[in-house]
DNA sequence: ACGGTGATTACAGAACCTGTAATCACCGTG
DNA sequence: CACGGTGATTACAGGTTCTGTAATCACCGT
């Protein structure tokens, strides 16, 4: 057990979005996102890789749900249509916490070092993605190019979905995106 | 005009090239690339941004390039050929030096630090395709999608390449890349 | 009371990166 | 040839990130 009754890593994260809001991302140190935790600088990277890292917490065990439902799929489902079902299945978690994912995005948009982070973020799903299509029996390249487009409409969702949360779920927007992009593809 | 004739920024790379080969990415330090180069770590970094930039140069005049010859594409072209040829078009710059890309691809492979790097210059790369692909009257979500296909094509057509490059120019692989993405977007 | 366990801390240090001012090599001009 | 301008390079100082290592701490069962 550790020295805090609730969660370490909980009370790291809600000290450096406060720290980020309040001054930005730069112009706050490791050391006084552990201070105002109650901790040490080094106890920081006992749970964080880096100083980044604390503003993707999850983020493994998103892609690693996303795999297993894209693996659960029934077999006779399109790859396109699974990856979709395995996205919208998940986006519940999500619409719970649309006013922290969008402090999360403020921060992010504003510094390119979180911003490069957040790409191999994205890079990781594909790449889970890509296996998880694999395994299904779907041969390259089809497999890649659907994850990557898959990880792309999951992106325009989420950005649709940030701008204005009011006007619908992640769901619904994921919903719309996908078929955003049949059309497109039709025209390719 | 610099101390040194030849260009400084290429001597630069050459000595991170060979060290990096010889020692590793992370165990070496940038003072030893730019003692190797005959300067100081200081004009290293009047050069480049950080340590990983050095392998990544001339990046951003290749996708200037591309939003150029994607913006000057025949207008009643589709947007993917569109893509497609501009790539297609730069892709002799490349063939000219598939050794030194085969060197830096088992350095990038190697440290996930670079290939964090890699991925936002492709990010880059893909919202200049979605600039000029917007310029060129395709709307959003079309041009956003398009452009992270294209890209996702580029990059299998890329590793196919370095793969084996005895088989075929990077142009050949291009070629076949964008029609597999045809082909399977068909599926779609 | 006591030892085991896992988290936290103290400490030291390397490497990255930046700001600033001085120095240097070169070049055109008087 | 002297001279000043220009741009690159350097010297120096310093903060920050991140890591390794060993000691300390809080808790828990016996």
């Amino acid at each position: 057990m550790g020295r805090w009754p609730g969660g370490t890593q909980e009370r790291l994260q809600e000290a450096a979005i406060e720290l980020f809001t309040e001054r930005g991302y730069e112009r706050t140190t490791v050391a006084e996102i552990a201070t105002r935790a109650g901790m040490t600088e080094r106890t920081f990277y006992n749970h964080f890789a880096d100083k980044r890292e604390v503003l993707f917490p999850e983020q493994d065990s998103f892609i690693a749900k996303v795999r297993e439902a894209v693996g659960a799929a029934p077999a006779e489902q399109p790859p396109l249509d699974a990856v979709s079902a395995a996205f919208i299945a998940g986006s519940d978690w999500f619409d719970q916490r649309q006013e922290a994912a969008q402090r999360r995005r403020r921060i992010l948009d504003a510094h390119p070092d979180l911003r490069e982070r957040e790409w191999t973020k994205l890079a990781a799903l594909g790449e889970a993605i890509t296996a998880a299509l694999r395994t299904r029996g779907i041969p390259d390249p089809a497999a890649t190019l659907t994850a990557a487009v898959s990880v792309a409409a999951y992106q325009l969702a989420a950005a649709r979905w940030l701008a204005d949360p009011r006007h619908g779920t992640l769901g619904h927007h994921l919903h719309t995106s996908f078929e955003d992009l049949h059309r497109t593809a039709r025209s390719w």
